[in-house]
DNA sequence: ATGAAAGCGCTAACAA
DNA sequence: TTGTTAGCGCTTTCAT
């Protein structure tokens, strides 16, 4: 009889108690491969255990990400993946108290104690990374290391200035703050704060962009200004953009396994789900339901070294 | 007094009749970042007017399209914008009479006369663009022009087939099957059969990769045999890659407008959702619902020629 | 085994 | 205006 059409309404079963088997996706950017492998990640991990995933752009705007949580907890997703875009913890630990598990990738949330409220954080080291990075432009002999940089509410932003900091003091190297930049994590804003530092003096022999829309945006100002990367303008940046670089090897980048850290989410965010219902099954056991505290998964950010740093490349060109 | 947390219930609200305000997308892949531009131009759209989107990778196969369609319609999304992967028209015939308006986006399904069924499309104009691609080759003097295509159960394939062959026959050249190969939308499917293609008589001066996926298979096999392009191999392409191309004027390319696709069929089928909810209102007007006939927007795709067909670059080199 | 009924959290129609 | 109620489509419990 069912062959004559019937679609079960999963609004009804899942208003009824049980879960509505759906995660939710919170990213800065899906124009930004490195989100989009993240999305993907997660949703192949979410898929394999009969959920899917609801994605959002916060464009990294608090007010379009604080919208977006709301959302989300109105449709009763049956956990959060987030990368957080502001330092206030609250948005983030209310979500978690209320609405269910969270787990925050890329990035942590400055003032939060993740450990104790429960929530899980997948993120890439960068911190060592971007020290490495920027050695290796001044073992190329660089003295004038310039950083263009996304927003200092974002813990990515602040450990990797972090670690361009502490490479230049190792070397020696005094740190000048008319050589920071930051802006938003954008093309647009790479464009900009690169053509401004290379109107003002002390003028950069060598950039690190701290990531890839970034390298993006000051690639099209050297452009625009004439100047050849890497012996005009030295560039080194964060998130390898896939496959383009394998047939363009070209930038030096540290590159963070962007697929791998959604899978990972989905591991944390849909074991906590799992725990969860399975203590709502068996509540009669009168013990408090042991809160599972928060874990930290730091990935492994790996450096390749291609030509924009001024190290030569390891085969022929495929260009001319 | 609800300042002391109340978040109401969507699913509850939803069941009770009104709507989800949510739209569900169904692409290939979101790797590709063709199909990123589109999700976020018909994300734009959508929370614009207060929608979500539900966002779904098909991989191109109708097994996992039909999973997700299935998914879909239970959550009750109030729309459906779908690149469909298969020649058969019924699936999405059945999701448009029973579940809700459905768009078509990138490209149509052969059999479908979306037309009569109220079926929106909005796509690229492929087969043109095609012929231009190939034309332009054969101007440079390339007689052995190569096609890597995807699978011709999709439209664009097909189009795009059309096009190249018929750039032959107008140029006097013979169509020659053992120059032309299928397979997926991919990397790997790109990188094989262009190996398979340099290994086999006879021997392509240029290749017409058919998306920005099998050009970057095509680039990683010719590197691997050791080819330059475009002195020993020229190469053209669909779909440009943002920004990378800005700052990489290199792949001659038919640039599809996205994001305007993304938009477009937003607007198409929250025309129809409001439309049809505004019928649902007034339903005592006795006079049957006046269905409202498919339409189809085409959008023109736009020849960038760099430097990958032969042609010299513009500016100076940006890299060295 | 099959069937009846309560209720998930809302909204809309109706009553007071 | 404010209050009550029926019911959206399911699942789960309880009675037959």
């Amino acid at each position: 009889m069912r062959e004559l059409n019937y679609v079960p309404n999963a609004l009804a079963q899942s208003l009824k108690g049980r879960s509505t088997r759906t995660l939710g996706l919170v990213v800065g950017d899906v124009s930004n491969p490195f989100f989009t492998l993240l999305a993907r990640g997660l949703e192949d991990a979410a898929t394999a255990a009969g959920y899917s995933v609801i994605l959002c752009n916060s464009d990294d705007d608090p007010k379009k990400e604080r919208a977006y949580l709301e959302i989300l907890a109105r449709r009763r997703v049956d956990g959060l993946v987030l990368t957080p875009s502001q330092t206030d913890p609250q948005p983030v630990l209310d979500w978690a108290r209320q609405s269910g598990p969270v787990c925050l990738v890329d990035r942590p949330v400055a003032g939060l104690d993740f450990h104790a409220a429960g929530i899980d954080v997948v993120r890439g080291e960068s911190l060592h990374a971007a020290e490495k990075l920027v050695e290796h432009l001044i073992s190329h002999g660089h003295k004038r290391v310039a950083i263009i940089n996304g927003p200092p509410t974002l813990s990515t932003a602040v450990d990797r200035l972090n670690g361009y900091r502490r490479a230049l003091t190792v070397a020696g190297l005094k740190v000048d703050k008319r050589l920071e930049r930051e802006g938003h994590f954008s093309v647009e804003s790479g464009r900009e704060t690169t053509l401004e530092l290379l109107t003002k003096k002390p003028t950069p022999t060598a950039i690190f962009a701290t990531n890839n829309q970034l390298a993006l945006g000051a690639m099209l100002a050297a452009r625009h200004r004439g100047l050849r990367i890497p012996d005009d303008l030295a560039l080194v940046t964060f998130e390898d953009i896939p496959h383009v670089a394998d047939v363009w090897p070209f930038i030096s980048v540290a590159a963070q396994a962007a697929a791998s850290m959604g899978q990972e989410a989905g591991r944390f965010i849909l074991e906590r789900i799992e725990r969860q219902s399975a203590q709502n099954a068996q509540q009669k056991g009168g013990g408090k339901a042991e809160a599972l505290h928060g874990r930290e998964l730091v990935l492994d950010t790996e450096l390749r070294l291609r030509r924009s740093c001024g190290c030569t490349p390891v085969a022929g060109g495929l260009f001319q």
